[in-house]
RNA sequence: GGAAGAGUUCCCGAGUGGCCAAAGGGAACAGACUGUAAAUCUGUCGUCAGUGACUUCGGUGGUUCGAAUCCACCCUCUUCCA
């Protein structure tokens, strides 16, 4: 079976993705799906970053922008949809160009991840934090032990999510996480070429971070998160780094230079956790933002690679 | 000019004679991650060799077997009175 050729553009925040995702669909005939689990979601426009019309070039972007943000999401969710673009983008003669930060997104959809079915529950979810905060954790981690207890080994007293999860997973489908791990892998329909932006000096990608939250202030972040705190909210939407970290100003509880500088760091560590996510896979081409000289050496690289992925698919 | 108080490891901050390289928090760095993932969580965090040594608690000197902790003087800061 031939596989779908997919350029793929991950990396931190602020490190360039958008760009460069648009010039290489405009160069090779590509469309844009976003791997972003925040910029799905209509109105937030700033704090997400999303390109603008002009940014986006006429090129297609899919996957952004669609739903209401009093709307769950999920892994799940996104996989199911992005899949189905990237088969119309395929079937249309066009390159996909999956980009986004949202790792968990990006592997889940070009490792062709099989998710657990039906496993979500959000009733059950309740009940088992409630018993989690009676019991304890050790509690529920030592019970899990006698199902699973390979995946209890990984399990933290700390992360109650992660306990509380590989419950839902065996209550709901009767498979004990570790089993779940191994029925995931199954062989992925797309051959994925990896490009990944970093900077070579951490600094340098903190201070583009840095300029970008003041960038989003003078273009008027504080009035999309005062329009957005005053909304109903799903838990997906208000994990959103850039209203939460406003709130307290709002309140009047710390001063705009206090919350902008709270936002700033919040992103910096978000940045900080997506690399340490991508890191791990090897296929990715990395390029070092800050050992061009010029967007356009950047651009000639990027393209190069991307040519490459796309003729040894044509062989 | 007088009075009171404060100066602790990158930051905040506890510590008032030995159990102190010094609580706790933050930052930073590294890591984990399979339906909330821009979330959640873990580890390291004075230096060096790796169960020990060495340098640190504003500065200098002193008391003591022993000091971040006590004393003296000096420097800096804050508040109050002039």
């Amino acid at each position: 079976m031939k596989k779908i050729p997919v350029i793929a553009v991950i990396g931190p925040t602020a490190s360039g993705k958008t760009r460069l995702a648009v010039e290489i669909c405009k160069r090779f005939n590509g469309e844009a799906v976003s791997a972003d689990s925040m910029q799905i979601y209509k109105g937030m426009d700033i704090a997400t970053a999303k390109p603008t019309k002009e940014e986006m070039c006429n090129i297609p972007h899919h996957c952004m922008d669609f739903l209401e943000n009093d709307k769950s999401f999920s892994v799940a969710d996104y996989q199911k949809r992005a899949a189905e673009c990237i088969e119309r983008i395929h079937s249309s003669g066009k390159i996909p160009v999956v980009v986004g930060g949202t790792g968990l997104y990006v592997d889940t959809l070009l490792n062709n991840i099989k998710l657990s079915e039906d496993s979500f529950n959000p009733k059950l979810r309740e009940q088992l934090f409630k018993r989690l905060e009676n019991e304890g954790a050790n509690a529920l981690i030592e019970e899990y032990r006698k199902i699973d207890p390979v995946y209890a080994q990984k399990l933290h007293e700390n992360n109650a999510k992660r306990i509380v999860r590989a419950f839902e997973v065996w209550c709901t489908s009767g498979t004990t996480m570790t089993e779940q791990l191994a029925l995931s892998k199954q062989e992925s329909p797309y051959n994925v070429t990896y490009i990944g932006l970093d900077a070579k000096d951490r600094a340098c990608l903190y201070n583009r971070i840095n300029r970008r939250v003041d960038i989003m202030l003078e273009m008027g972040l504080e009035d999309e998160a005062r329009e957005y705190l005053s909304k109903e909210n799903a838990s997906t939407s208000a994990q959103a780094i850039g209203y939460k970290e406003l709130k307290p100003y709002f309140d009047g509880e710390i001063s705009l230079e206090k919350a902008t500088e709270n936002l700033k760091q919040a992103t910096r560590r978000y940045a900080k956790r997506q690399l340490t996510w991508f890191r791990r896979n090897e296929c990715i081409n990395w390029l070092y933002i800050d050992n061009y000289q010029s967007a356009d050496a950047l651009l000639k690289d990027a393209f190069a690679i991307a040519e490459r992925g796309v003729l040894n698919e044509e062989n």
